[in-house]
DNA sequence: CAGTATCCCAGATGATACTG
DNA sequence: CAGTATCATCTGGGATACTG
């Protein structure tokens, strides 16, 4: 649904480069990796390893096993995730992340960094903002804060 | 909604490690900036500087305004982007990346980076996955392929 | 065990129209 | 210009129950 634009060769650049014509140059992989669940799936696969179905429904609390399903299927499809099915009985299937997948564990450990480095300062903008959209309510230019 | 997790200290890691106890460590910053317009106002803003509302309704595509609104307002609160208003007739109104929002440009680099090299062999996954799933259809563990 | 089948809902988004 | 107000829609996800 979005379009897919090379800005760079390699080696990780500070900036990014625009493109007037074309949107955002991410946005697939957004629709590809970042999802409630789709992400956390990816990142216990590849923590642990190889495991079976019941061990991603523990491992990743609260999951329902239609939705560990569903995106496990779409992670498959997208080459991300390599099923293996054991015609045993009771039956085995094992999930494991394949080599593309694997790809992604720098990108993931950027954003570990990033989290660690300014979520905090995420939490104070918020409060600050809260803070004076409650003192001075209806300023013109300054809607009171919701959400 | 979720927990937030440290791993690192700097340095990009190519393995991230991974905790029994918590959730999925990036799974906040998801939430933050990785949804179907965050990012794309996110990179707007970033590769071509302050700019006002109009500029951002034309140059991300088939957004609306609503919104357009929305998400800049819960960019703002969470101190990604500052918003500057100005009481002239008519009035304007500039949105500028912030310093924080700043720091995800290394992040959007990476994407970009990881896009280029990888989207082609998700589409080939895609048509491998897709081809299997109609040739052969009823296989047991092999449902067939939606989406 | 490893799913599938249903029903249901909330929040994100889309389409339109209207102001200070 | 820079939004706000409404209403319709749509998809990911939640809850629950049921099989090969």
């Amino acid at each position: 649904m979005t379009l897919l634009r090379p800005t760079s060769q390699n080696g990780v650049r500070m900036e990014f480069t625009a493109d007037p014509e074309l949107a955002c140059p991410i946005a697939p992989v957004v629709d590809l990796v970042f999802s409630r669940w789709t992400t956390p799936i990816l990142w216990t696969l590849n923590a642990y390893g190889r495991q079976r179905f019941v061990e991603l429904e523990r491992r990743i609390t609260s999951i329902t096993p239609k939705v560990l399903t569903q995106r496990l299927r779409q992670l498959e499809r997208d080459g991300l995730v390599v099923r293996t099915y054991h015609a045993e009985v009771p039956p085995r299937v094992e999930y494991e992340i394949s080599e593309l997948g694997r790809s992604l564990a720098p990108l993931f450990a950027h954003l570990t960094d990033w989290s660690q480095d300014n979520l905090g300062r995420v939490a104070t903008a918020r409060e600050a903002y809260d803070a004076r959209a409650s003192r001075q309510d209806g300023r013109a230019g300054v809607p009171a804060g919701r959400r």
